[in-house]
DNA sequence: CTGTGTGCAAACTCTTTGCATAAGT
DNA sequence: ACTTATGCAAAGAGTTTGCACACAG
């Protein structure tokens, strides 16, 4: 018998089952995440776009949803740069282009590239997780 | 006849080649800096070392001067994580590790990591770096 | 009802800026 | 001398926190 996967779920159940309660704000802000696959934004981000939802939720409740979110494992930090913090709503193994000056966020599947030597890490730690962060720019010569 | 090296420059011509005037505060920070071989610092970490030095510079100072570095190719910003910016001064092709918790950065030479099979940039785009952050953590089984 | 979540405003951290003073050429 | 850099303090962005009120179970 299939599990049913995590993206199918209810909202109201995923939260639950990450123990937080599915409450307006919360559920409201999963819907707008999950709503439209895959989606690289800003606290201030959603938070505007709640608003222009009509849900009225405060940037300090979307500071710390997201963070319950992501301490629940339903998106992840982006570090791309060190001025506001990006949240990815995917979860898997991916890599990112990142659009300087725009500073937009792409997804690339992680199949698409392939890293090999990875050389040994020092001892007594272990790999959490691989970053690859292609930065690209407006080409030049055009 | 073979060129100087620019890291065998002096401190005061490498300054001058980039079009700033070596002071007293821009030659103290390029000499803690470079003299060390590969560092990755933040503002603070920079700035507490050369007050430590005798050096009286102002922190405003140091991200004013970081900044010029940077601009002048001398250093790169390293985005390991959102909340603080951190300055390395090997500007070469090579990646890193990221110790979470303790957040050091360590150096991997590009030579030991392969990346095959990257994606084609979008329409118009060209690629400006490309970073492999490996993030670390303490084993847990041990 | 009871406990958790939310909103607001204030606090906090990191970073940038404006302007008078100091230093470099 | 003339120009550019520095220091300070204040402003600015992004983020976090504390506490009274509101909502979910």
């Amino acid at each position: 018998m299939p599990m049913t996967p995590v993206h199918e779920m209810p909202i109201e159940e995923r939260l639950r089952c990450s123990g937080l309660r599915p409450t307006r704000q919360r559920v409201a802000l999963a819907d707008l995440l999950f709503a439209k696959g895959d989606r690289h934004l800003t606290v201030e981000e959603l938070h505007e776009e709640a608003v222009g939802a009509g849900v009225p939720v405060s940037l300090a409740t979307v500071y710390n949803t997201l963070h319950q979110f992501t301490e629940a494992g339903m998106i992840r930090v982006l570090a791309v740069e060190s001025s506001k913090t990006y949240f990815d709503t995917n979860v898997s193994d991916h890599h990112h282009f990142f659009i300087e000056g725009e500073n937009r966020v792409l997804d690339i599947p992680v199949s698409n590239i392939e890293i090999g030597n990875l050389p040994p890490p020092p001892e007594g730690m272990e790999i959490a997780h691989v970053d690859v962060i292609i930065r690209l720019r407006q080409r030049k010569g055009a």
